[in-house]
DNA sequence: ACATAAACGAGACGGTACGTCTCGTCTTTTG
DNA sequence: CAAAAGACGAGACGTACCGTCTCGTTTATGT
């Protein structure tokens, strides 16, 4: 999530007549996104979305399988700016950490994970909390490289594990409704080492 | 995980009346177990556990206020053994870590990520997640306790936030469907550093 | 009794879906009818009668507003044939009398009681008992119209009045529970005098 | 209805142990009354009743068996003043009609009529619409045993069929939602023949 | 006076039905 | 002839009452 773009066609008068499909593609993935902000996941319904769309729950079904698949389309260009990197590596992974947060505080959240949860329950293997926090583990990635190939950073650090332990550790801060603001800063310290004073845990 | 009722005995209360039937909520807990591991949370519905526990559906909304409040007392009920200590306290924190891995690999993972969403869409705030793993933290924070009042540990170490980055890390393996082994390692090391040999990561 | 559809066909509408079933309509009032002759009216529930139909419930709401409008035409549409008539007054208005108590005492007389005692409550002003004896008054209207035309009836005659007359009386003697017989001779003798000999009453 | 009173003494038991208590009865029979007015039969429920009368459910149905009889007995004493008479046969019968039509159109009439019809329904065989009029039954008959004795009334009048015409007529013409009083009149006439001018029916 | 036993308030229980909502399919009309 | 509208069978939702069944708690005897 978070990603890539795929549609779709212009809009243009409601006239009278019927409608072009490429319009009634737009009209329901734009009603889509707006019951997803109004209600979220669980209480967007199909038939929700194509009386909104002024659409037949039949074009609905016809090019959309599930309630997921249609979300999945409808919130996949959801981007949010990439943060600016300033190259030195605490306030950088601060930075990214903070978006992760942002992130999992916003509305999108729940979507993302209802979405998540009921991509997993079909079976569909492929589709893990890991697609949820693609674009944070990139960035702290992209951080951890550029330090790394400039020797800021102890020797064998393993990328992918400090991703999940930031990740982890910070989606269930949120999930117990708790604040974050300090274990971002235990966090910098078990990579980086305590800056002067004797750290807070 | 493992513990604690939720709706309570009905203590504090004025009432006279006909007190609440242990047998039914028993079995309405059992029910709601099966049906998870039969159809999963998003197929479990209250009629069906109602059925299944040969209880009316008023029972299961007397005690219960929502699915995912069922769903959430019927899974945290599920209590193994508490593990043995020994005292060692590397080997210790490596079994709870286990225990917690093993409870989340349950065939758990869906419906606990499923859970977590609609807990997280409606916004209740005394209802978490954190409750499932409540008995984990605890477990932790005795270990550490145990082992801080004997100077095994760095001063100032603070229980929660380990327990935090603990369970957090473990989490977000499970629910990203990868390996939880090295990272075990890799957070003891974090914190009681580097046995011997140069760590995994 | 015996009569228009109360529902309609739906016109003046714009819409282009699909169209009213008629089977499924014909089902259900079937099945209204079989469950009030062997519960009555105050066992029929409207998830029976979809059941017995093999209908969703929807689909019964959806033509039907209560309980009250489906038995309304449920009983309404039984249909016996029209009487022929002779052009004989007063043998024309005995026939048409007698298949007015035939309706009343098909086993209806709870059902009506209990469904007139229900619009009565909920005083509805589009939906009234009358309705059962649309078909009734018309009848004893269209005899009267005829006789009038050839001078046979007193001048000034209110054909409203003596319909309202003779339904009136026989539908309390059918809820009395008491023969009709004599009250019927008696009507006559008082619209068109008695024949010979001295009334039996 | 309108008349007898029928609860029971309980008398015939053995025990010792605690005694019917009045208020409770009191209370549930004037809850009952309340209820009746505000909702109507249908909608009066015994749960209501019970927690209206801050009684528990169980009193109620210890001593009424069914919502039918508690109500029954509720309304048994609900009569009205019975009207005054003046000797002039077709004042007063002008006077009893319009209390029929009075009781037809209060609010108690759909209260009986449902209660009549509950009756009949569980195959009582006793209780019919009869019932119901029986005191307007008396009143006419009354009359018209004053004005028969005085020679006042034509030979061979059956004050049983007259009753049945009358109160027949009125119970259809306020079912059906119109008006009484031209139809009144009319019965007069047809009974007691025109005054001077012609009918207007 | 005191044990006793019924009646009491409270309210939980297994159920049935309510009327509404949404599902995914099927049918009809229309542009 | 394909898109749109919407009726359809199905079944879960959460609520209201049903009539039954414990629960302690009165409360009037009847020894």
């Amino acid at each position: 999530v978070r990603g890539q773009a795929i549609p779709s066609g212009g809009e243009g008068g409601a006239g009278s007549g019927r409608r072009r499909s490429a319009e009634s593609h737009a009209a329901i993935l734009a009603a889509a996104r707006e019951i997803l902000d109004e209600v979220g996941y669980f209480r967007l319904t199909i038939e929700g979305v194509a009386a909104r769309a002024r659409v037949g729950k039949t074009t609905v079904y016809r090019w959309w399988s599930s309630k997921s698949a249609l979300v999945l389309e409808a919130v996949a260009d959801q981007q949010p700016a990439p943060a600016a990197l300033t190259g030195d590596l605490r306030a950088d992974l601060r930075t990214v950490m903070d978006a992760t947060v942002g992130m999992l505080r916003s509305d999108l959240a729940p979507t993302l994970m209802a979405l998540t949860a009921d991509l997993m329950h079909d079976g569909d293997d492929e589709m893990h909390a890991t697609h949820l926090f693609h674009t944070d583990g990139e960035a702290i990635g992209a951080v951890l490289d550029r330090a790394g190939s400039s020797g800021a950073l102890p020797a064998g650090t393993d990328s992918r594990l400090v991703q999940d332990i930031y990740i982890g550790t910070l989606l269930f801060r949120v999930l117990s409704n708790r604040s974050t603001d300090d274990v971002i800063e235990t966090l910098l310290n078990l990579l980086l080492g305590t800056p002067e004073r004797p750290p807070p845990a």
